[in-house]
Order: C-alpha cells, then sequence, then structure tokens
DNA sequence: TTATATGATTTGTCCGACAAATATACAGCA
DNA sequence: TGCTGTATATTTGTCGGACAAATCATATAA
C-alpha cells in the first residue's frame, strides 16, 4: 500500500527565483569565475523583493555556486558535486532504510573501483598503505579503530585520482562509523561466526593482495571484507519483508 | 604551481544560524515529522532578525529538510541524500575535470552492483531487461539511443533493492548523454578500434550472463561495455599530464 | 446539531534603512 | 611626475516593520 504523500505543491516566489537564475546563468553561459549582477539590479529585472533573491542566492551559495566578496559583487564558483550531501548525511538525522542505502553504496562503489585502483597504484601507494597498516589498532572481531579504518580506505579512494570519489568517502565515514556502533550488537556475531569459519579478511590481507598485483584475490578478499555487513543488510531486509508480510496477513 | 586561494572566512550569520538550526535539530532528538518552533520564535531564540533566520530555512527547505505548510507551521522531513547533487550536477555548469570524475564515479558504482544484482536477481526482471533490449534503438558503434541506454541500466540499478543508488543514476544520465555528446569524435575511434578487435560488448551480450547466472563473465563484460570511456578518461589524464609537464618545463 | 462567519496564527512577500568593507577616484606631498 | 593617504561610492550583510494569503479554531446563527 503507496502512502499517497501530497507533494507541497506551492512553490513559492523563491523556488522560481533560484530556478531563474540557474537558467539565466546557463543561458548567459557564464563560466566560473565570471561576474554577475549585483542584488539590486537582480532584483529589479526579476521583479522580485531583495530579500526573496537573497533567499535564493543564499540556497546556491550553500551549493557553492557563488561566491560573494563585500564590495566586489558576487562571481560563479564551481560547485561541490557532493557539497550538499555533506550537510544532509548526518547519521542522527537519516532513517535507517538511508542509513543502509548509504552502507550498501559505499560498498558498491569500494568494490567498483578495484580495476581502477590496480591501473593506477604506484610504489608509493604501497609504501604509504603499509605505514597505515603497520600503525593500525585493531579491536577483536574484525573491528578497526575509526581513525585507522578512515585512513586506510581513504588512501585506496585516493589511487583512483578520482576526487569526486574521494570525497565521497569522507562524507560518509561517519555513516560507517555510526552504524558500527549503533547495530553492534547485530553486527558482532557475524563477525563472530565469520572468524570461525576463517573469513575474516583484514587490511592486511587485502594489502597483500595489492603488492601481488593480484586482482581478482583482491576482489574476492575484499568481497569477504564486507561480508559482514552485506549479511547484517541481508537480515535486516529479511526483517523488514517478514513484518510486512505479517501486517498484510 | 597550486593556486592559492584565499577561502572566504567571513562566516556569516545565515551560516552560523543554518548550523545552530541543525544543533538544534539533533539537541532536541527531533525526528522526521515533529514541528519546529515558528519563524518569530526562532528568530527571537536566536537573536536574529527574521529574515537572516529565512534565508537559513531556505536553505534546510531546499534540501528536503523542513517542509512548510501555511499556518501550519513547520515540520522536520527526511532530506534526500542526492538531493543537493541534482541542482549541481548540470552538464552546462561542471568543469571538465568534474564531468570526468562523475563519469568515472558512474562506471564504478555500477562495477560494484555486479555482486548485488546476481544476489538479489528475479525472473520478472530477466523478463524485464529481455523486454527492454528488444526495442532498444542502437546507433553504429556501439552507441544505445540515450533512451535505450537510460531504461537499460536504471532497470539493473534497481535489481539492487538500493533507492539511494537507483537514484544516484537517474542524476548522472543527463551527465553521461552530455560527455557522449560532447566528446563524440574522441569516443567515435575508440569506439571503432574496439569493433575491429571484437571487444563491443551489449546490452544484448550483458543480458546473457545474467541469464546464464554468470557473474565472473558479466563483470568482464561490462568492464568492456564501460572500456570506452575508461581508455577515453586515460587518454585525457595523460593529455593533462602531458600539458603539465611542458608548463614546468 | 450543523453550517457559516469571524478571528487568530503563521508563512510568504515587500519595502526601507543602516553598517561594514573595499575598490576607485582624487587630492596632497615628495 | 609618481606615490600615498583620504574621501567617496558601491555592494553585501543585517535589521525591523508591514501586509497578504491561507487555514485552523472558535463562536454564532439557522
Amino acid at each position: 500500500m503507496e502512502r499517497l504523500k501530497i507533494q507541497n505543491n506551492s512553490v513559492t516566489l523563491v523556488d522560481q527565483v533560484e530556478d531563474k537564475l540557474l537558467t539565466y546563468f546557463r543561458e548567459k553561459n557564464l563560466q566560473t569565475g565570471d561576474p554577475i549582477p549585483n542584488e539590486m539590479e537582480l532584483s529589479a529585472s526579476l521583479g522580485v523583493a531583495r530579500s526573496v533573491l537573497r533567499e535564493a542566492l543564499s540556497r546556491l551559495k550553500m551549493m557553492g555556486m557563488i561566491e560573494t566578496r563585500t564590495r566586489r559583487g558576487m562571481i560563479l564558483s564551481e560547485p561541490s558535486i557532493l557539497g550538499g550531501m555533506k550537510r544532509v548525511v548526518d547519521p542522527r538525522i537519516l532513517s535507517e532504510d538511508a542509513l543502509f542505502d548509504i552502507l550498501g553504496f559505499r560498498i558498491a562503489l569500494e568494490m567498483g573501483i578495484c580495476s581502477d585502483i590496480f591501473r593506477n597504484i604506484m610504489p608509493k601507494d604501497i609504501e604509504d598503505l603499509e605505514e597505515i597498516v603497520k600503525v593500525s589498532i585493531m579491536y577483536e572481531n574484525n573491528e578497526y579503530a575509526p581513525f585507522s579504518e578512515f585512513t586506510f580506505h581513504t588512501r585506496l579512494y585516493q589511487i583512483t585520482g578520482n576526487k569526486t570519489i574521494a570525497e565521497f568517502q569522507n562524507i560518509v565515514h561517519p555513516v560507517m562509523t555510526f552504524v558500527k556502533d549503533k547495530f553492534k550488537e547485530y553486527l558482532a556475531p557475524i563477525n563472530i561466526k565469520l572468524k570461525e569459519e576463517g573469513r575474516i579478511v583484514t587490511h592486511q590481507d587485502l594489502l597483500h593482495y595489492l603488492k601481488e598485483n593480484d586482482e581478482d584475490g583482491y576482489r574476492k578478499a575484499l568481497e569477504q571484507h564486507f561480508e559482514v555487513y552485506k549479511i547484517f543488510i541481508r537480515q535486516k531486509n529479511e526483517t523488514i519483508h517478514h513484518q510486512k508480510c505479517v501486517v498484510k496477513q
């Protein structure tokens, strides 16, 4: 039963102005660094009050599309692609569903950069990773200290040379830490079971495959490294599915 | 030579208010659907003018964190994780570097969901994909019509059951179309060369591996399917690297 | 009891004003 | 003539008040 969500149809002036500004920038073919008219001119052209214009501009500023310097006016700037995500991705605000989506997203992305890593990896990368692994702090049951976890995977993402991918990792890391803490009572038994079966893959193991230039081995190992979360997500989905079935009856 | 970018240190009142509001919601442990105080109260509590508060609220509304219904006041709502991205990811605004980053991001993600696809795929998915492939329009040289391309890959993403991943595909699709058009003179010769070598992988081929439940085969085929872009990105990077070296000399 | 009208509340929009910061122009001095 | 300090003008940042529109609550009338 889909919930009929009455979408707020009221498109405010601010919404329209925001859209018109974007259209204006595109039509004028303005590039990063180009100046844009001042607030008085813009509000006059658009036929709205300055306060309304400022609300729209404020949104664009937040997204990094506009920079303002007092007196020198406003200029267009290159927006951060994931800048908007940064503010939204707060584990304390997101729903559980959203958290799991991000978890799955992150794992998929790291699985997907395997070939990029092996294509780009340099001796310096190996050195750095070795140093990181050496000073890593690992708790029992496949649990690294958050900082060690962050450093290792961030370094992996850097190898791709893709800034957006690296930035993504930085943004979702707090979500990972939060999930690991919030659901540790679910994760712990899974980790223990994996350990009993000898299926725990550490950063040390991953680094081994990198050094051996064994891409397939690395991919399989990485999949095992994330297996605990995959099992966890599947369990959660089944629970939810089960609940839905019960409700339907 | 790194450009010394003087970061605009001026944190405006609006920035502070935006931050304080988020902190306030978290500290009060407000959940989706909970009402928040009206604008007069908030501006009084924060000690700022209503216009400043409204600029901050406007930002949060844009991100979908707040919904407002006239007279009934404002309530917290679940923000769309990628909502901020949607507005920024406009190929006409983004730099070439950013476009390539997104291209690489997208390819990595689709490579990364292979195992999820094979874990979740159902007969209905196969049926739908077969229908999509059947009505697909393919130009010469590995080029599908944008709609066919979009429909096929969107259907793949759906199999993961991860809404954020599916939404991501929707957002970046315009970028893919744009890149393919803008750089077609670069892409065409690569595609021709791949075709000569018999390394073109079509949607039909991908579907074959899905039907055969051959995950490794699918992964390798998908990598080939994206090979044209990977080659293209590498060429671009080398060109840029070369330019930098020349400049350094 | 029900329907309508009235009032109150809250967001959306407009307007005007001033402060702070700084680029520009101008004047004064070496 | 060239440099420097000052005044001015411009533009963003912030404040405060005002009214309209929408709608919930209440009271009144049929």
